[in-house]
DNA sequence: CGAAAATACTTTGAGAATCAAACTCTTTGA
DNA sequence: TCAAAGAGTTTGATTCTCAAAGTATTTTCG
């Protein structure tokens, strides 16, 4: 691969995961005692508020990747802090659903300027037809991973260490 | 923010995620019992070794951002497990070097195909003119992050919950 | 209707990964 | 030479995670 493949790649490996630092150290100037992947439970209930999404605990859940299990012992500290609250279904009373808190809404605003910066500092670097083919990229980057699941050809042939 | 910020920051948030995942899925059925941060920290190693870089332990636990103890547990966890192999310095004996045991090269030789196929994903997609842009755009992330701290204005000021 | 199955969530037990701080061994510098 | 600094390891605690078992509620169907 060529002098742009190179710069891909490093930043796959090397600057997302300088960003998930910046971020995790922002957060903590911010908000001790509230870890990233926290914050990230309380984004993805924002969402799921504002965007009119599925907010019970088990979409939620799926929504980060996680268990059942893994969501339940995060939401009971989230609501502990106060960030987060939980609320039977009254149609079905086997499903909660997840709230954020008016704290839980002030720290992801906090989050999403974080957010916000970031792609101002990208598309301020681009003309409009730039940043037009950049999204295009991602968007391409995103579709071919969702699709093919990205395991190297013969690699399941071949897995013997 | 218009629709290109939209599309980055649906990025940011949402597909470098599926990556790790996907990439996590991958290894499990080329290599069970290894980790991706266990992957990662070989990978380091290889890199190190064959960038002519420094692959004293410290530096190493610098470069994947984490402290020494960490690093020293999942060092002795890789070397039973026949990734990697410690290497006592002579000239100063307190100093403990990492190297790739072949095994370990081999699973780095697997990972890299991975990050090679996505890497072509995205170029696929693109003319060479759109590949310019879009490493330039990552450049500037980069940059970015590095520079900045990326902590939004006003923060630090306003920082009670 | 009413028992069996399915669903939604919680609890439990165990295993990574992580950190800070205390510790050991080695080198450096006054 | 000997105190201080440096490199790495050990220790004890915490957090995140999962799978599996458990609880409460709803749905299905005989």
């Amino acid at each position: 691969m060529g002098n742009s493949g190179e710069t891909i790649n490093r930043f796959l490996v090397e600057v997302f995961h300088e960003i998930l630092r910046t971020e995790e150290e922002s957060l903590a100037a911010y908000a001790p005692g509230l870890s990233l992947r926290e914050l990230h439970l309380i984004e993805a209930v924002c969402l799921a508020e504002d965007g009119g999404g599925d907010n019970r605990s088990t979409a939620i859940a799926a929504a980060r990747g996680v268990t059942a299990g893994t969501l339940t012992t995060a939401a009971t500290l989230l609501e502990r802090k106060g960030f987060l609250r939980r609320c039977r279904d009254e149609a079905d009373r086997r499903v909660v659903r997840l709230l954020p808190t008016e704290k839980g809404r002030r720290v992801n605003g906090f989050h999403a300027a974080f957010h916000r910066e970031l792609v101002e500092a990208v598309l301020g670097a681009l003309t409009p037809e730039q940043a037009e083919s950049f999204s295009a990229a991602l968007e391409g980057l995103a579709r071919f991973i969702r699709r093919k699941g990205a395991v190297p050809a013969g690699a399941a042939a071949n897995n013997e260490i």
